[in-house]
DNA sequence: CTGAAAGCGCTAACAT
DNA sequence: ATGTTAGCGCTTTCAG
């Protein structure tokens, strides 16, 4: 049998309540308590067990999803797994919730971030980049708080990100984008909702490097921002189209590629067109299918939602994660891999 | 606070004894009981507390991984995830372990799956389709011990398979090695270790489906054996190399690809051939980096070892599984997503 | 067929 | 600074 507190306490010639302090760092220990614990530890091969300690403890956490109010299909997708994720963790006592949140309003976008980070353990948080959320998230880690950025750039700041590496799925975008499009000059369309949100201006980067790299015949034109509106995406396009005679390729970085998509069908004949898009959802999916789109470049939703709740835990009980499990994959889909 | 087995055995007006044999329906139970239980979890929402009842049961499971003993470079990374998995899970008193079989030897293999079989509360199995093997593991299920076939085919047999989906695997393979040949007619090399696995059997079958359909113009020529043996797989490449005037792509279906790559490099050009192998190992990333491997068809080793543990628990406390999380993917990896 | 009661390994008051 | 002890929610004898 696996030894237990009861067994260390006796090997180390101390209390369970010593035992307990020293395992929990609690403080207000003799330093040869501590030692003689950790020496016990080594000697009989103790290791928790965290079944117990959790329910002894009877904490249950809340963890929460801030989620963009008018996210489109991607943001959909991500409830159906947190549905699903808060299903199987709420037997572990671990309560997972979402909130919608005015994105394109940053200072709203703070003040609940504010509010709803007090009553919670955890926050998982999808919003662009702005110095009042930012300052937010920060106050909050502050109070003990753990939060998460998801979908936005590593290193940014101090707020710890789920969700691929941008720069490196812009480079897989170029990747696969030159290689399926015919070999010979021409030029690459590249549309984004809109420049200022910080995914897009790393995916436009590595996709650049990359392609500037890799295939110096394709040339990169500069971004066209649709701020998703049909009409205007519609527009956009059609000028493209008459004011560029070689566009063999488009790539498409936003999130929600429906409107681009949509649009890019009416300008161009999508059989000579190389078209890259990120996210699988309905309508990508249905595209790729139909052969409109010729890749997708995308990130397991269900895997970023419980790798973002398995990392609030794990810094709430501050124990460390399999980092190989938390990495997030650039998955490249293609209609026999859906 | 959530309800208990207490609040339960109250609202129901039974003894906590009772509503345990029904919760984990252990009969010798009254019709009565039984119903007004279940009636009380309908009405004050129950839902067990899954620490607690392991806690309580103080059981600890024991799984095994039966790998093939001279495995080569993808078996070496299952030993690693195994080994950090095994951390992980010995948290939640799961021990995972690992034992070497000698998986040409269909005889031994069956015997030391009887008798690790026995010892164990299951197995995840790595090993070629035999009858002997087959006959031994339908034996273990019966005598109540749970096991799953590592990257098998599925549906084969009784017995649950884990691992990609291997006909889909082929034909992911067949379009992205479409997609990045020039077009106009070309042959297609086609390598396995033996065709006798069922794996390569399966993906050569979804590999020529989509082929055929989608790139008529791509021959795809019938299976190369090489054994796994450097000599004879340089021979048979400097053959087909001999014989074959129009060879523009190759594809490698073992997990194993190291002995064929090598072996192509010494008869093509591999600057004028795609080539499509399978399995992220230091060997492939080298040649994937190097511009020898176009692409990789891969499955996550991590996921796949951790997915059999989780699957393995849910069937020793028949416990439902979250489908999504343990579908595992067929990943495409460039250099650019590697 | 049903119930009472003693733990499982750990935590957290409350003592000392 | 250290120890004692009463549970956490569930399982499991052992009686009835």
């Amino acid at each position: 049998m696996r030894p237990t507190t009861k067994d260390l306490a006796k090997a180390a010639g101390v209390s369970l309540a010593s035992v307990d302090r020293v395992l929990n760092d609690r403080g207000g220990v003799g330093k040869k308590t501590v030692a003689a614990v950790h020496e016990a530890i080594e000697r009989i091969g103790f290791t928790r067990n965290v079944s117990a300690a959790n329910l002894a403890r009877g904490k249950t956490y809340e963890f929460r999803f801030l989620l963009p109010e008018d996210g489109g299909e991607f943001v959909g997708k991500l409830y159906d797994r947190i549905d699903e994720a808060s299903q199987m963790f709420e037997e572990e006592g671990i309560k997972v919730s979402t909130a919608a949140i005015p994105a394109l309003d940053a200072h709203r976008t703070a003040a609940m971030l504010a509010e709803i980070g007090a009553k919670a353990d955890g926050i998982a948080l999808m919003s662009p980049d702005s110095p009042q959320v930012r300052d937010a998230a920060l106050r909050l880690q502050k109070d003990g708080k753990h939060i998460l950025k998801l979908f936005s750039g590593k290193g940014v700041d101090e707020i710890a990100p789920v969700g691929i590496d941008n720069k490196a799925a812009g480079a897989t975008a170029a990747q696969i984008l030159g290689r399926f499009t015919p070999s010979g000059p021409g030029e690459v369309l590249v549309f984004a909702d809109t420049m200022s949100a910080q995914d897009s201006i790393e995916r436009r980067l590595g996709f650049d490097a990359f392609l500037a790299e890799r295939f110096p015949n394709l040339t990169a034109l500069p971004s066209l921002e649709t701020y998703r509106q049909p009409a205007r995406a519609v527009t956009i396009a059609s000028n493209a189209a008459r004011n560029h005679s070689n566009v063999v390729a488009a790539y498409v970085m936003s999130p929600e590629a429906a409107v681009t998509v949509n649009a890019l069908k009416v300008a161009f004949d999508l059989n000579n067109l190389t078209v890259i898009a990120h996210e699988r959802t309905d309508y990508t999916e249905a595209a790729l299918r139909a052969g409109e789109i010729d890749a997708l470049i995308a990130q397991n939703p269900g895997h970023v939602v419980r790798s973002a709740i398995r990392q609030m835990r794990a810094r709430c009980e501050n124990r460390g994660i399999v980092a190989s499990q938390e990495a997030i994959r650039i998955e490249i889909l293609l209609e026999a891999n859906l």
